[in-house]
DNA sequence: ACACGGACTTAGTATAGTGAAC
DNA sequence: GTTCACTATACTAAGTCCGTGT
């Protein structure tokens, strides 16, 4: 499309407006901004106002070419398929090279059985393993697990529509199901979901002839409460089957999927990562999806692609259905595609975390993160000397760079309008970055997932001085920060220090330095719990820096609060201990002055309550316990003999007042006490023995306090995202065998198996 | 040169599993 | 042995980035 026209600019996107001409900016900072030359104002401003409505009217058009391609896609796929082939003959030399190796390594290692640990393939011994665009030589694998075929409710089930019962045929049926299995949830008091659901439904009905009782038009008037009802039965009645009963039907699950689990990779038994399709249900897009709450078809053989090696055996499709394509592509690490209808994007089946293939990419990643050590001095001296450029891209790239590098922003990337209005670096817009001078700026703004990025930081003054220019009028709401940036202009500029280097590598550089940091701070002194306590609070920095965020569980509050209680409770008996030891030796005051200084600081107050709390708990038990046995004995009521269960009852009665005689005791003892403080003690107890007690409730004290800590620190904080994603994980071995801490007390099972080459080459003086 | 989509990594949450506390 | 609360795993959404075709 010619450029000519003004009319026809307009239609353009913004990007490629602005992008072709590189402005000098305004030198003069200190600084009059309205002093920007006349030209960019102009172009600026045009973006603007043009701002929202062309990006609809691009999007639109793009749809329409899209049914067009879905025309073209036959040709496509022979194409591709040319492509391949041309592919594997590339590489045709390499993969005889690697043969030879593979037999080699075989007979180095001969004798292994096939089902053992030790029949995990080493491939971090072989360096070919790291070169080459092909991904695999053979592949044989037993295809997918589809979702079970929908079963119609009980009759009695029945959608409500304005108060009465009405019958949907079981495609409609299955969709009303979906929401109403969701009713307590907020995604159904969300409009959005509300309206998204309730259109594909409709949508559902009318394909499969609606319902003959009413015609429902109305959401207002559905009441999916029988649904809800009925789902939430039957959970219950899973939950609360006989236990074997729940082993066995698991264990007839493993079994069933056994063979989708593995695959053979180079000869070579491989797990496979997600190898079901998933499931039909409400798409549940997080955030301001504008697409939540539609519904996610269900997925058919035919809409499938299988990918596995021209000789391998095609697994067969569900009866009565075809694999949508069969394709040989050993330049990709997928198994099985499809094609999902929410946003028309792919869906794979792919290797496990275990897997070779996703290790190999794994320790590339970090070793190009390890690359960037060498050239991060030289970025940041560039990048400081380009916030002062002439050029508007420069200081553009330079600002985001500093971003990127200090405050470890994303790329960002331009989002569509029906996706969740979230950003990255790039794509800032005016709103999200507020200046408080002298040199300080606030973010706010929603990152990936719609999990907010809040941040009041100092920045360089420089930096400081180009946001604002960058933020200067016409410039308003709505209007992005770095006009003249987009990831792929960042990367190109990342890509000419080290090949292969973008925004995304500075993430895992700065996780990975900073846990190195933190690491070496950390003093080989203390127990095994205190050093993971310590470890966490390294892995917590990191998790930090990437904003990893979760939400606080319901049950922590109260959580926290039980706990504070068990260790007032603690210190409570500690201090009756120790009156215990004065009430055997008055000296031992005088001898220690400082260790019995604490029975002073508790208040009777405080004490009663406290005994209060004790003896509650305990009748709380007693009553529990009882309710219990009574129910265990009423279980059995049928197997045996009405003798029998009157006995049972007899004993249950005999007990429950053995149990509170034993209860008024104590609480006898415990009342008079906290009134006199005189203890009955055995005469063979000694100082000694009360000593030894006061130190393992202070050890428990201890314990539990730093239990606490590390809760609450963690309470809005996900480490585990970052452990998995950004730490090398060698780090993590290297602090396990330096400070002697077992390795499982730090990395899951799933994660020793995924992170076995770091395992097996990393020592304790192992650094990033 | 650039829009697009494929392939892959990164992310939070729902749920299953598990082990400590009673 | 049961419960409860947390932890680990499964799931799948949502990013990044690159190659490709136009």
């Amino acid at each position: 499309m010619p450029v000519s026209s003004s009319g026809e600019d307009e239609d353009k996107p913004l990007k490629s407006l602005t992008r072709r001409n590189n402005h000098v900016i305004d030198l003069d900072e200190d600084d009059d901004y309205e002093d920007t030359p006349l030209k960019e104002v102009k172009v600026r401003k045009r973006k603007a106002e043009t701002a929202k409505k062309p990006r609809k009217k691009v999007k639109k058009e793009k749809k329409e070419v899209k049914k067009e391609k879905e025309v073209k896609k036959e040709k496509k796929v022979t194409k591709e398929k040319k492509k391949v082939t041309k592919k594997v003959k590339k590489e045709v030399k390499k993969e005889v090279k690697k043969e030879v190796k593979k037999e080699t390594s075989v007979k180095q290692d001969p004798g292994k059985d096939s089902d053992s640990q030790s029949d995990v393939y080493r491939w971090w011994e072989n360096e070919d393993e790291l070169e080459g665009e092909i991904k695999w030589h053979t592949l044989q694998h037993h295809g997918i697990i589809f979702p079970p075929e929908y079963k119609p409710l009980p009759k009695r089930v029945k959608l409500l529509y304005d108060g009465k019962p009405v019958s949907l045929p079981p495609s409609a049926e299955e969709v009303a199901g979906f929401f109403g299995a969701m009713i307590q949830t907020e995604h159904a008091k969300n409009p959005v979901f509300q309206k998204n659901f309730f259109h594909d439904f409709l949508e559902v009905l009318k394909e499969s002839g609606g319902s003959p009782e009413a015609e429902i038009k109305e959401f207002e008037k559905c009441d999916f409460s029988l649904m809800y009802a009925h789902f939430e039965k039957e959970r219950e009645k899973k939950k609360a089957l006989p236990p074997q009963e729940k082993r066995r039907i698991r264990e007839e699950k493993a079994k069933l999927e056994e063979k989708y689990r593995f695959c053979l990779l180079d000869g070579r038994k491989e797990q496979v990562g997600n190898f079901r399709i998933e499931p039909p249900g409400l798409f549940r897009g997080r955030g301001a999806h504008p697409k939540t709450g539609k519904l996610k078809r269900r997925v058919y053989p035919e809409q499938v692609t299988l990918n596995l090696d021209e000789k391998a055996h095609v697994p067969s499709p569900p009866r009565g259905h075809n694999w949508g394509e069969v394709r040989h592509d050993n330049t990709v690490a997928w198994l099985a595609m499809w094609r999902e209808n929410i946003s028309n994007s792919v869906k794979y089946v792919r290797f496990g975390n275990n897997s070779t293939l996703k290790g190999i990419s794994d320790f590339k990643k970090f070793e190009k993160a390890r690359a960037l050590k060498d050239y991060i001095d030289a970025i940041r001296i560039d990048y400081k000397k380009k916030l002062k450029s002439e050029l508007m891209l420069d200081r553009q790239i330079a600002t985001a760079t500093y971003l990127i590098d200090v405050f470890a922003l994303r790329a960002g990337g331009e989002k569509s309008d029906d996706e969740a209005d979230t950003v990255g670096c790039c794509s800032l817009r005016y709103e999200h970055v507020f200046l408080k001078p002298p040199s300080t700026v606030i973010f706010d703004f929603l990152g990936k997932d719609s999990v907010r990025f809040y941040q009041e930081v100092e920045v360089d003054k420089q930096v400081f001085k180009n946001i604002r220019i960058f933020k200067k009028s016409p410039k308003k709401p709505g209007d992005d920060l770095f006009d003249r940036l987009d990831p792929s202009i960042l990367n190109k500029y990342f890509s000419s220090y080290l090949p292969g280097l973008t925004a995304k590598v500075f993430r895992t550089y700065n996780a990975s330095k900073t846990m190195q940091e933190q690491l070496d701070l950390i003093p080989n002194e203390g127990t095994v719990n205190e050093k993971v306590v310590r470890f966490n609070a390294a892995n917590r920095e990191v998790a930090i820096l990437c904003n990893h965020q979760r939400s606080v569980t319901k049950g922590f509050e109260a959580g926290v609060q039980k706990m504070n209680e068990k260790i007032e409770e603690m210190r409570w008996r500690k201090t009756r201990l120790k009156r215990m030891i004065l009430q055997l030796d008055k000296k031992e005051k005088k001898k220690r002055p400082d260790y019995f200084a604490e029975i002073d600081e508790l208040p009777i107050e405080k004490e009663k309550e406290i005994v209060e709390r004790v003896l509650e708990k305990d009748k709380e038990r007693d009553e529990k316990w009882s309710l219990r046995e009574k129910q265990k004995i009423n279980w059995e009521k049928k197997s045996i003999t009405t003798e029998e269960y009157e006995q049972r009852l007899k004993t249950l009665e005999e007990d429950k007042k053995k149990r509170k005689v034993k209860y008024e005791e104590k609480h006898k003892q415990l009342k008079g006490e906290t009134k006199n403080h005189k203890y009955d003690l055995s005469s063979s107890m000694t100082v000694e023995k009360l000593d030894g007690q006061v130190e393992k409730l202070e050890e428990r004290i201890a314990n539990t306090n730093l239990q606490l800590k590390d809760r609450e620190d963690n309470s809005t904080v996900a480490l585990s995202t970052s452990k998995v994603n950004y730490i090398d994980p060698r780090l993590t071995v290297a602090f396990s065998k330096k400070f002697d801490v077992p390795l499982e007390k730090l990395f899951t099972k799933a994660l020793r198996e995924k992170f076995a080459w770091a395992i097996e080459s990393a020592d304790e003086k192992w650094r990033f």
